[in-house]
DNA sequence: CAGTGGTCTAGACCACGGG
DNA sequence: CCGTGGTCTAGACCACTGG
């Protein structure tokens, strides 16, 4: 099956940390190599074929360590919220606001959430961490008319979710989305820590207001593939539905 | 930015390549070598980058292509049809029936079609192509009773999508689906001609008759990641819709 | 058969992060 | 400062594909 000396220690590794807790230290380069008797460039090999599987994260003066990451399902029947998704898959959330705006909109977004273009609207550019560790960036586009002062709540929460529960009355739910996993531009890559080049998602959505239908808010997120496991749902259950 | 000789060297093809049509052979790794005056692991680290981002395409033996990658729109408004899709996306379409034979069906099958478990069955195992290359893999079941002689038909087209229309007089639209991106298996990605680990994707979907709502098939299919870029999205369009 | 990418060695120097 | 992973050389042999 593996004929090649890094393969055979991959599999071998593999059946060690499989047991391990995420987050967990494994050996370096350096001591795979010594234990396995193989030059460096053997042993950084088995290393990377658990990288590109996503089984551990290594970082440059640092180490090598079991990988976290966590389900992340975007359904109409799961709240739109990074804070609440990322406690469900037993991890801390955080998010932090870079800037927060007030813009006339802009006709693109004002087309799809059914407003005038150029009304106020807030322009809401955030990070989100999971575990500390940056995992999702992007803009959310909030129409003041949803809730006028968005920058002062924000001083409160960090969850727009939870701001839009307990200021403006409302039950946000995803009405529409789209998402595809891109390449990350250099720009985004430096937003989320990562590299050039490496996989991300992104994740269009626009939210709604569950009783009134009210729209309140389009969001435009970036999600690093190797931090989340993203799943896409549409909503209802398999099966047959009343007519 | 790119203070290492390979990702000079990565920048300088991409700016060569992203010129030249999808398939164009471009130069290998002792080429690459050669012309930047740098070792082979330089020049092989650069082309690893450019496969990386999906770029190119490399084969033993064979040498080193423009990637040729096909866009994959999964919604309710795309009919569920690979020949159709990957049409749209300017490519040949391909499918190969690897399995088919009428069995009971299991429980699992049975709830998200709405029949009873036991009751006949079409297990259909295919492989589709994308200009001859393995791109998708995966099962899809049939009640019976939506088309007793699906063997027989098959014989005719490949299409599962167009018999149904031919032969069963139906409309299939996907109801329900699920997404994911997932690693692949050992088993998965021998059938998909790919590596063991090798980010592949998951989607599932139920399908149903759009004018009568009933329940045609259950999708279980597996795409390559780096054949296939898959875009998924929710019914209807992004804008206000009626109460 | 020649040419491709895949693996591997035995070195070397470097950038980075933490104590 | 030391240890980490990142880069790189100059070789070597191999497995695979195509003509």
């Amino acid at each position: 099956m593996a004929a090649t000396k890094f393969r055979e220690i991959a599999e071998h590794l593999v059946r060690e940390i499989t047991l391990l807790p995420p987050g967990s230290r494994i050996e370096g380069e350096h001591e795979v190599a010594a234990r396995f008797g193989v030059g460096r460039a053997a042993a950084r090999a088995a290393l990377q074929e658990l990288e590109r599987r996503l089984l551990v994260c290594r970082v440059r003066g640092v180490g090598t360590f079991t990988a976290r990451r966590i389900d992340y399902l975007v359904s109409p029947d799961q709240p739109p919220s990074w804070s609440r998704t990322v406690r469900a898959a037993h991890s801390r959330p955080r998010t932090v606001v870079r800037r927060c705006e007030t813009v006339p909109m802009p006709p693109e977004v004002a087309g799809p959430l059914g407003r005038e273009p150029g009304s106020p609207c807030h322009r809401l550019q955030r990070r989100s961490f999971v575990d500390e560790l940056p995992a999702c960036w992007g803009t959310e586009w909030v129409p003041a008319d949803v809730l006028p002062e968005l920058g002062v709540a924000l001083g409160a929460s960090d969850s727009l979710d939870r701001i839009l529960r307990e200021s403006a009355g409302a039950t946000p739910r995803r009405a529409w989305w789209r998402a595809a996993l891109e390449c990350a531009s250099a720009e985004t890559a430096a937003e989320l820590g990562s590299r050039a080049g490496d996989p991300a998602w992104l994740v269009e959505s626009l939210n709604e207001d569950v009783p009134s239908g009210r729209l309140l808010y389009l969001s435009h997120r970036w999600l690093r593939a190797d931090t989340v496991r993203l799943v896409l749902e549409t909503g209802g259950t398999p099966g047959p539905r009343p007519a």
